[in-house]
DNA sequence: CTATCATGTTTCAACTGTTGAAACATTCTT
DNA sequence: AAGAATGTTTCAACAGTTGAAACATGATAG
């Protein structure tokens, strides 16, 4: 709405303006691009030419960011890969989940996964495969799913309360094309009813796969588990059921884990 | 040196104040910290400490940090997994690397590890292990190895320049204790030479893994690629010479395929 | 080979955001 | 309940940051 979007101060909130725009510029890195010129910056970030380009080197300076002096193309610098793993090993949740995840994964033979909300999209946490070869070879850690079409997606906003969920569901609704929106508010509105009166819910993002989720809200953060696996193995409703209960007790387990030892 | 460090601006170049002090309270979150409060952010940037709640809040803003209301204790968010997701999609590098790594790790029975340099230390970005089992439960991509000690950092070293290692030397320096420095400092030397001379050198960090590594240099940046067994493998030189020409070839081929393709 | 265009960097002055000290809340101790 | 410790907010002064425009630099075309 704001023609002049990057100055927000909500609630009186402090917010530094400068790291602000200089994260703006990290997140224009996606997934597909392997590199980004000060142009494509530029235009991803509504920032100006000379802003852009100051933040950007600063960022190279601190180890962020790379550049190629003959192409002049920034990409993000293995240092990301740091933050990261010290964000994987510091996580207590991880710690905590990752072992009762792994003995569900294998016990059962499906996929489970841990994920949290970050702007539009889930990010997964960790994601254990029961397939032991395919487990290894494409790391999921960081992944993006879109919350509008994911069982991850659907428990996240079901965990929210009325003026989140609202808040989110207008951002959703502008990202998404106004032809499918019905079908996907139907979907979201159903999973979240679903997630109140039996405390999951299932969705089929991926055709032939099917996936149920439940929300897990801590208090640093909200996340959600999943359990997915090839739909023929749970045609019916019982058995989902019988799923959805081994995944409410998979949270039970680390809810109470976390409980039990704090520190 | 200086009593006021946060302020340089080396050269001229221009440097954003403020994102860089951001992502100094980003870099304080190391492996073996699962939480870190403000207190503590303040001992380890030496900002004031209004500064770093400030620039804290802006962090869990923008959803890189998250805070425990309870314990007030920042910890780094999962968006964070999401940047190094990004980083490792894109690089061109890593795409071309992996399985020439790949090949060589299971045809040959041993660690092939490649890692970059930040600030005293290596991040590997990739470590692709002979073991099938033990290769998936810890992800090494991230971790941060200690550039006097290892193979994969005297590599780094030899193949910068006189002033840069120089540079990078004095740095070293001060992080070790005075009295390793001296053994440290000839086992670096000792490198450079056999890198100048053969192209690759060799250390043994843990005790009983004997590693070689070689500098891997390209436009956007410095690398080092590495390769490590049990020394009880290669205990005679000729065997050790036979694997750095494996090693060696490895990185041919990545740079000539990363020169055929340059898009 | 020069002229034109496109992209990125630097200069500059105006200005606004940022900063640290100190006062204020808040929570945990004793 | 008083005191200590930690974190947040206020405030005015300062300095860093900002965008427009001029300046490099390299690519493209003629």
């Amino acid at each position: 709405m704001t023609p002049d979007a990057p100055r927000r101060r909500a609630g009186g909130t402090p917010l530094n303006r400068s790291l602000a725009r200089g994260l703006l510029i990290l997140r224009a890195f996606r997934p597909g691009w392997t590199t980004v010129s000060n142009a494509e910056l530029v235009a991803q970030t509504g920032l100006s030419k000379a802003t852009v380009s100051r933040l950007a080197q600063t960022l190279v300076q601190e180890g962020l960011l790379q550049v190629d002096p003959h192409t002049r193309a920034y990409s993000l610098a293995p240092s990301v890969l740091s933050m990261a793993h010290a964000m994987r090993t510091g996580s207590r949740l991880l710690q905590v989940a990752r072992p009762h995840m792994q003995a569900l994964a294998l016990q059962q033979g499906l996929n489970v996964g841990l994920a949290a909300p970050d702007g539009l999209d889930m990010v997964y946490l960790e994601s254990l495969r029961h397939h032991r070869r395919a487990a290894l070879r494409q790391v999921v850690s960081g992944q993006r799913i879109p919350i509008a079409l994911t069982s991850l997606g659907h428990a996240h906003l079901a965990s929210l309360d009325e003026p989140a969920r609202e808040q989110l569901l207008r951002a959703l609704r502008q990202r998404h094309s106004a032809r499918d929106w019905p079908a996907l508010r139907a979907a979201m509105d159903e999973a979240c009813a679903h997630v109140a009166a039996h405390g999951w819910c299932q969705a089929s993002w991926q055709p032939g796969v099917l996936a149920l989720a439940t929300p897990l809200v801590l208090a640093e953060g909200h996340y959600a588990l999943n359990l997915s696996l090839d739909d023929s193995h749970a045609p019916d409703a019982p058995s989902r059921r019988a799923l959805a209960r081994q995944l409410l007790a998979l949270r039970e387990h680390v809810v109470r884990e976390l409980a039990t030892a704090p520190g």
